[in-house]
DNA sequence: ACCTGAACACCGTTCAAGT
DNA sequence: ACCTGAACACCGTTCAAGT
């Protein structure tokens, strides 16, 4: 399954200025980077059932079996898209100028705002392995948390958990949006099966941020280093 | 889009004792709930791609077409499906027995298990709506948060909060199932780039469990009610 | 090295029809 | 009320071939 790692040729590279000019009437030549720049518009407007390599190919202007010269098949499309939209331009700041835990908030507050501006990427995540872009910023991450004094047997815990929330928090946005009206639908029939969540308005509240903002606080309260207590 | 709401019959219930005797033979009479069952045996098999219309009919005996009578399209049986497998068997011991704490974290683990035995559904769950047994497992979690001493004010954040480290959770889980050995791949890629995740050797820890529970602990000392503070 | 069209084995769903 | 087959407009991908 995972073994044929054979028919991507890494070749973004131009080779020495030599560059045949792009004849100004055509579209520019196929490539990797435009595959997946082209893979990302799609699937932003059109959403993950969006992408098709038929369309994806029409797009670019070029047949449908020229894309399989650069990239191996579809799923590798999506694991492309998925990481691209993920890079992490670092804040332009000095990292390591203020309290680890603001340091903290904006990296995963940027990590939400860049998967809700690309909701697919969202429904992707679940099933696909996490490429170097995921994994710059989880490094980004377990290093602040370990400058911040979280003990190295705490570390794996502490970054995991701020994942799981990160991620849980922008599905579950995704989901309402994708749902739409069906929130409405469910809130208002009223009375009888889930007083607490009618009470307290769960599924009305769209305050995401704040609600995003106030957990993430709570969480980092219960991950905070103390000179005592280690996470048992 | 969410406009048809009208295909779906709704038609479980034996009418009045009559019912004609199964022919012992053939296939028992096509039903929704027959048609949800098989489609999580299949989903259960073949993941999010292998569950096709056809796939599914034949599993039944049936003729493709037959299941658009009980339902309205290929969407609506991933709804089913989805939420059949989430439904709350509810703790044998009487509710509010024990510390609140070990209550939700009792709650938590089996809608964990509960979605880790059909990971299938963690990927449905980032674009599709809240089911009633969602809803139940919600209602559940907000009561016994509510009658911890957690204020209405706090209550969605919390109910939230839990709700997102636990989707997290499940999510991350999956995805390192089914991306197999890439994070094997990933990791021993000594050295350069991402020193402190493999430092902690992040991607190589596989006590998913004690990881899940550890960071629960954590984000509940953030949500404990307390006398003075409240979730600001 | 790069691109192509024809062909294959699939899809979901509409429709008109059967009992 | 319940089930069906034929047909339509799509899919992803293999293959053999072109430049």
């Amino acid at each position: 399954m995972a073994a044929k790692r054979s028919g991507a040729q890494g070749k973004r590279s131009q080779r020495m200025g030599v560059e045949p000019p792009p004849q100004p009437n055509s579209e520019p030549a196929l490539s990797l980077d435009r595959i997946v720049l082209t893979a990302v518009e799609l699937l932003d407007a059109q959403g993950v059932d969006g992408l098709t390599m038929r369309r994806l190919a029409d797009r670019l202007g070029s047949g449908v079996m020229s894309l399989y010269w650069h990239v191996d098949n579809k799923e590798s499309v999506f694991d492309l898209a998925l990481d691209s939209v993920l890079g992490y331009r670092g804040s332009p700041q000095i990292v390591g100028a203020q309290d680890w835990r603001t340091e903290i908030i904006d990296m995963l507050e940027d990590w939400r705002a860049s998967m809700l501006r690309h909701p697919w990427s969202v429904s992707l995540l679940s099933s696909r392995a996490l490429g170097p872009n995921i994994l710059s910023r989880l490094e980004l991450l377990g290093k602040t948390l370990s400058r911040a004094g979280v003990a190295d047997a705490d570390l794996n815990v502490a970054i995991w958990s701020l994942w799981n929330y990160l991620m849980g928090a922008t599905i579950t946005r995704t989901s309402f949006d994708l749902s739409g009206g069906d929130r409405a639908a469910s809130q208002p029939r009223a009375g009888e099966p889930y007083p607490t969540i009618e009470r307290s308005r769960l599924l009305c509240d769209d305050d995401w941020i704040g609600i995003f903002r106030k957990g993430l606080d709570a969480l980092l309260v219960g991950l905070a280093p103390s000179q005592n207590r280690s996470l048992k």
